[in-house]
DNA sequence: GCCATAAATTGACAGTGTCAATTTTATTCC
DNA sequence: GGAATAAAATTGACACTGTCAATTTATGGC
């Protein structure tokens, strides 16, 4: 009977999670409390204490699987790219692209340095993981030639994040975003497309 | 006799925005607090609520004179700087990412959405004069070609903001960031001269 | 059935933002 | 100058939060 309707509330930790998801959605971050989150899952306010023994744990958790929630979306679009290594690198600029347009305030939880810890070992493996699919692509496209693939990888991935970032927080918008009729994440991914032109990738 | 010295205080506004740069730069944004800085002003824990109603009117109104540094710091390094277009780019790029490796919590704080008000006409001023330093280059540069000026900008922009983010958050450490002995800024803005290079700018 | 242990509850504490009522200070008008 | 008026700051209260200690409840092993 797996672990499942054993305790009191039978596994809570999932329950909360759900939760706490919720509530990020609704209110962004500074809405997802203990006590919120408790109240969402109907327990009492000190019941979480056993699965996230602080605040900082609990959103850390919560980003943990919003990591892998990403991990499952790009690993799905990669089956279904072709094996060019600039088509697969646009494949998952893309998958963020559309992850930070849908999900706002996921997004902005995963790079919240205060109350997400980035320095334990589950952050790190998801980190690791998500940066690698772009950097892995980018290290079979530049084999061999005399390019820095780091800066490569650091550029698309700042790019990329701080296009996002920068949407959510509204710095584009009544400038550029809406004159132009082209879908602008498509014009940075054509502009980036002359980056490894120029470095004849 | 100006306006200092006259209430209690004596212009107490500038004394609650010195305190909150200073618990800002210590702690973070989780440490501007209206009761903290009213403490570190040496004032009752109500008295900034005739200054900034909101501890989201408060947190804005720091944000607005980190932007008014910022400004600062670009105007006087542009003029120690050439009338060529890319070189003046640099040279705001380079203000930036110094600020951000020197003062990460200031710089976190300007794109925190949930605590500051983006929407009111003191930031938008703000953001709108920073924005144009570059966006204005950029213009020059692309005047009569077949280039999309909005695109480049927003392009350098986002590569700027994310670069800077991502590296107070702390994605490249132990990945790239130590392993190349060269500047990675300075990587990274010779990476984007050769999309000017592209367009022949 | 008993016991040890894990899970959840209850109650308390300090801290926060925000508001209302009050007192203190400065400005304005006569 | 002195009184009236407005602004600024204080005090006290409220609901809310995160966190901890003590307690009660449920679970699994013997």
């Amino acid at each position: 009977m797996a672990k499942a309707k054993q305790f009191h509330h039978g596994d809570l930790k999932r329950a909360l999670l759900d939760a706490a998801l919720e509530l990020l959605d609704e209110q962004g971050d500074s809405g997802v409390g203990i006590r919120a989150v408790a109240r969402k899952a109907g327990v009492s306010h000190a019941a979480p204490v056993n699965h996230f023994k602080d605040r900082r744990a609990l959103l850390t958790g919560l980003a943990v699987t919003l990591f892998d929630d990403i991990q499952a979306r790009i690993s799905e679009r990669l089956e279904r790219t072709s094996d060019d290594p600039v088509l697969r690198i646009e494949s998952v600029v893309r998958c963020f692209f559309e992850y930070g347009a849908n999900h706002p305030h996921r997004y902005a939880l995963l790079w919240r340095n205060d109350v997400v810890d980035h320095e334990c070992e589950a952050m790190r493996i998801r980190e690791d993981a998500v940066y690698d699919h772009i950097c892995d692509e980018i290290d079979r496209l530049v084999a061999g030639r005399n390019v820095d693939k780091h800066t490569v990888a650091i550029g698309l991935w700042s790019m990329m994040h701080g296009y996002i970032d920068l949407k959510i927080v509204g710095m584009f918008e009544d400038r550029a975003d809406s004159t132009s009729g082209e879908d602008r994440p498509e014009a940075l991914l054509k502009m980036f497309r002359t980056i490894f032109d120029h470095y004849g990738l």
